[in-house]
DNA sequence: CTCATTGCAAATACTTTGCAATGGC
DNA sequence: GCCATTGCAAAGTATTTGCAATGAG
């Protein structure tokens, strides 16, 4: 029987097929990365990994995610001016809602939003690499 | 006859009712705003201020592009993850697309699209309060 | 004259890196 | 056992801030 193609745990061998060895403190973060489902940086991925595993540093974060990023694991994001934020790479392409209050990150997807974009982009004598769509927005009051 | 509402250049009356004080070192970031017309980082504004006027400080750069964004003088982008890139807020609102081999930055405005993010808001319960919409691209090869 | 603004140097926030020790495979 | 990976401390990049001196209105 045939395995799906990339079960949302089990970026190890994914990882490791590249190449990437599968150490105990990897293991932890990727482990934080699927089980949150929320955008994390690299100081609160330091925290919930100090949680579990005391000893890892947060040159180690930064390192890892570097690592996944290029290895296509996760995404990451630069919401606003802060830190990076990243998230898992599961699933298919989408933008992002940020709620300015919170700073909760809703995911969204629009087909139209993206044809358009490819049509500017061609207008213009351009190929699109990647792109970046972000609202940044407040609750509506329901009055 | 009635003046147009906001000259390009005429940022130093609304600046000046708006009770800042035109500096020698803001009239020259100011120029070197209106004459780009491209999208300067605070080191690079600092570069051809210190042409005109060797005495200025970064510092004082980017204090100044602070009192600019407050006042809305000037909009502030953070492409990809450089620093922060600074235009005159004189046109109409649009996006922009990277050429992410020159880094040079073309502005585009799609009301289509516009439309689609505030219909997408909406339907989550927002209200949006800014956004962003980046396309990093490559010049399309002629073939 | 008054207080906003400046230059300088030091501080901050986020991220990367050199290096010797450790540990996957 | 080899070499990727780690923790630590130090360095790096972008930006902000404390302070005394200056200058705009």
């Amino acid at each position: 029987m045939a395995e799906p193609a990339q079960p949302a745990q089990d970026y190890e061998s994914l990882l490791r097929a590249a190449g990437v060895r599968i150490t105990r403190q990897r293991r932890t973060i990727l482990t934080i990365l699927t089980d949150g489902g929320d955008h994390p940086d690299a100081l609160e991925i330091f925290r919930r990994a100090c949680a579990v595993d005391p000893s890892i540093s947060l040159s180690t974060v930064y390192r890892t995610m570097k690592v996944l990023e290029e290895k296509g694991a996760i995404h990451r994001h630069a919401f606003g001016d802060g830190p990076s934020r990243f998230e898992q790479a599961d699933g298919a392409h989408h933008d992002h809602l940020i709620d300015i209050d919170s700073g909760d990150v809703i995911e969204f997807r629009s087909e139209r939003i993206e044809a358009l974009q490819e049509e500017i982009a061609k207008e213009l004598g351009y190929e699109i690499v990647s792109h970046r769509l972000e609202l940044y927005a407040r609750k509506r009051r329901p009055r």
